[in-house]
DNA sequence: TTGTAGGCGTTATCAG
DNA sequence: CTGATAACGCCTACAA
């Protein structure tokens, strides 16, 4: 930067003007800065500027993995308002490094990030982790809330979608359900499991007859809890399988097609969620659409907002996003 | 830092000290000091820091997008070998921004990164746009390699990885082959495409009797090129569709089960990368493993390797992974 | 073993 | 409109 200045032939303050146009500048001298600047190929230190101003253009994106296509979009989304407002994302995927988030929460609070997107999912999620990411700056979380950690949060209406899709199972005449569940300490699983329970009382069935297992979110976790649930002779077993995310579904598909199950024959399925390759199984998921890339997009957007809005005005007020049933080829007739 | 030093009856050096253990400090002191950080939860602003050094423990990202899983796949990896490396991740999408690569490469020059690993993919594979990344950091690549652009590179073996693939198709008795190949710049392409070639002529076929069409690697251009080869009449049209990845390939069972062809009977599919869906799809997709965590983990590796390495000393030598064909129910005896 | 002082590249506050 | 100058928070010779 002395250099460029050198080469214009004016001071420091002047160059630092027209970077950041703080203030006025002649339009001859303004036009021999750029030309320094082009000629000599300079580029500002950013380490330097957010030393000096306090901020970095950068937000950090936790997330649990990227492996989940849903998590995936929502990171999209976040990085596209990110370029917008041209920061930068710093990538955080505690369960891909199979270290807590603390792990995160230590690097991140000297970074002196403008902002933080949360999404928990795996074992993170207790109140006490969120609160330490909160020091290292401002924080929107996606997807998910953490009871007593009150930010400004995109959610996606996950009980109505539970709610339609099972309504739609029971429509087809299935009265032997089970749900496979996501990890109860989150919120979202418990709000699908609302939905569920919401369409599966009024269809007047008791609650209690319809059992609950809990799964990870992982394929692997489907398929093992399929096995065991569908291990029962078929005029006991369930005729349909709810599942909290789309990941869980594919892992019973998988375990249907290797143990000779016809889905939807012998048994119907549905998701969560509607990645994108839940049309592409076959027979294709039926599955709740949450718009993923929208709800990061968003999320970052407010997180934007929120850093500009002065500490006393009101905080922005967060959008909900609604879900749709996608009907696809995996829910059936009951059988029978 | 200075509250700290009061707290602890030290100096600012002293504290530094401590910090960086990069001075012998006296054990009672050492302990205040450790105390007086826990106490004031003081954390080291790492802006200044970086300004200082000029290191930033921070490594870009730079991959065309995250929904392929592939992808999500190779980020996880370096997201582990960063957190090993106590390192932190910008991620750059350049193709979810729907932005030139310049986008990053400006933020990034400013940044004083450690090092960036890049997988080029989409359009912006230029040598030039190489080299513009390359002023931010010492680059590693991933998966790709730009001609001219010679800077030490993970992949694995994606010709004979297609020359195995290509093989077991020819096995199973099919002679009316097409291909449907990635971006004709991209490295990659251009090495499946030779695999294939080099099985096709070891059967004895002339390569111009096998097709090669263009996709982007994206499921709509897997769809619309099948759409487009198995319109003809089933006696012209090929029996068996060799796709450069998994995506397109995916797109081809998606357009085959709207036309109601049935996979592999009326027409055989292979992909490429094998990534964790592909076992999915029913039937399960036959394609050629490719290590994607492995790759980006030691990319990684090598990065952190490459910014200790002196100069003037040689440049660590990346690995090759291997690629292993994966069958499953997607290819079949050629028909008639 | 500990303290002092200079500077990393910017921006912001002043006075001209 | 422009130019000096003091921070920003940390590291590191060098001196004590």
């Amino acid at each position: 930067m002395k250099d460029v200045a050198e080469h214009a032939g004016v001071t420091l303050s002047t160059v630092s003007y027209v970077l950041n146009d703080s203030g006025p500048v002649s339009e001859s001298r303004r036009a021999r800065i750029l030309d320094a600047i082009r000629v000599l190929k300079y580029t500002p230190n950013e380490s330097a500027r957010r030393l000096r101003k306090k901020a970095a253009s950068t937000i950090g994106l936790v997330l649990p993995d990227l492996t989940n296509q849903f998590f995936a979009l929502v990171a999209e989304g976040v990085e596209l308002a990110a370029a917008e407002g041209e920061a930068l994302v710093m990538l955080c995927a505690p369960e891909a490094i199979n270290r807590p988030i603390q792990h995160y929460t230590r690097l991140l609070r000297g970074q002196s990030l403008d902002g933080i997107i949360y999404l928990p999912g795996g074992a993170g999620m207790a109140l006490s982790l969120s609160l330490e990411l909160a020091e290292a700056g401002p924080v929107v979380m996606v997807d998910e809330r953490v009871r007593g950690f009150d930010v400004p949060t995109v959610v996606a209406d996950s009980r109505s979608g539970a709610r339609e899709v099972a309504t739609h199972v029971l429509a087809q005449g299935h009265r032997r359900l089970a749900i496979i569940g996501g990890p109860q300490a989150l919120w979202t699983s418990e709000q699908r499991l609302s939905g569920y329970r919401e369409a599966i009382a009024a269809h007047g069935l008791h609650p209690d007859a319809v059992p609950v297992l809990e799964g990870n979110h992982r394929e692997g976790s489907g398929a093992a809890i399929a096995a065991r649930l569908l291990a029962a002779p078929p005029d006991e077993r369930p005729t349909a399988l709810l599942c909290a995310n789309d990941l869980m579904a594919f892992g019973v598909l998988d375990y249907c097609q290797s143990a000779g199950l016809r889905v939807p024959q012998d048994v119907s399925v549905t998701g969560f969620d509607d990645i994108p390759v839940a049309r592409l199984t076959s027979p294709g998921l039926t599955t709740v659409r949450q718009p993923a890339h929208a709800m990061g997009y968003e999320a970052a957007k407010l997180l934007f907002e929120l850093i500009r809005t002065p500490a006393s005005a009101p905080p922005p007020q967060p959008p909900v996003f609604t879900t749709e049933v996608q009907v696809r080829g995996s829910v059936g007739p009951a059988p029978g």
